[in-house]
DNA sequence: CTACAATCTCTAGTCACTAGAGGAGCAAGT
DNA sequence: ACTTGCTCCTCTAGTGACTAGAGATTGTAG
């Protein structure tokens, strides 16, 4: 018993009926057993891993990253800085990412702010864009 | 005179060369004239319109909401409120970014400052991934 | 028995490029 | 004139992580 649907999976895990199927054909999970009607069958195991996928990708892991946490997952004597050091390089580009956010909504926020809704001809929104002088960011 | 190569525009306008073909290709750029050996000409206003591009690429907007941008570029006399709301949204997008972004840095420094560096069973970085209900944020 | 839902496989589409093949044009040096 | 080497041309296919849809089969509730 304790097998499901991969429709009952898709419920419990948060993970997408197609995407489970998805996940299976690049090998983040292995290939499931059938029912007579050639449907799959999920164990509590499958399940977790599942999950495991799902959290993974929703803190912005790679599916190759996660394919290497899977395998360290799956020998739980080996040291554990490899999946140390991915989580750091995922953390550091985060923080990246944070960084240029927020210098992109600083300028979003000049042009909406300096924008005196008029006409195309006088708008800051364009002009801006058009004249990139105008930004306070060298950084691109 | 004032024609240039599309390797001098994408100097000029910091669009890589097959970039910007791709963008003629989608509609954002007009075909430009040729010379007698098949090659593109760009002139003044192509490479303002090159520039344009990139700076809205760059502050994330959308192919398809720089296409906008530009046909109301193009019609000065509008009314400038359609660009306005394309930036209002840019804008709504990048602050919602920056919030998960930030509650994603919080979730992995735990899991990174926890982990003590031993073996991947003690490893709380799989644990967290794994046990899904150690996650403070609900937001997933 | 008949709907209807859930599942199956397979292909193709998304976005914004990027990479590569295979060929032609062009400018400078010998 | 010839060669070297760069730029350019078109075209197709690949990227990542799915998503959408067609068309067929299976399972289930009334």
């Amino acid at each position: 018993m304790s097998g499901v649907s991969i429709g009952e999976a898709a419920r419990v895990s948060g993970v997408k009926v197609p995407t489970i199927r998805y996940y299976e054909q690049v090998g983040l999970l292995i290939e499931p057993p059938r029912t007579e009607g050639n449907r799959r069958v999920y164990d509590q195991a499958c399940l977790q891993r599942l999950t495991f996928i799902r959290h993974a990708r929703e803190l912005g892991f790679e599916v190759d990253a996660i394919r290497t946490l899977l395998d360290l997952q799956d020998n739980p004597g080996q040291s554990c800085s490899p999946a140390d050091s991915i989580a750091r390089q995922r953390l550091q580009d985060v923080v990246e990412r944070i960084e240029r956010l927020k210098a992109l909504q600083t300028e979003l926020e000049r042009m909406i702010v300096g924008c005196s809704h008029g006409t195309i001809a006088k708008c800051r929104v364009i002009e801006v864009l058009t004249d990139h002088g105008q930004c306070e960011h060298p950084t691109h």
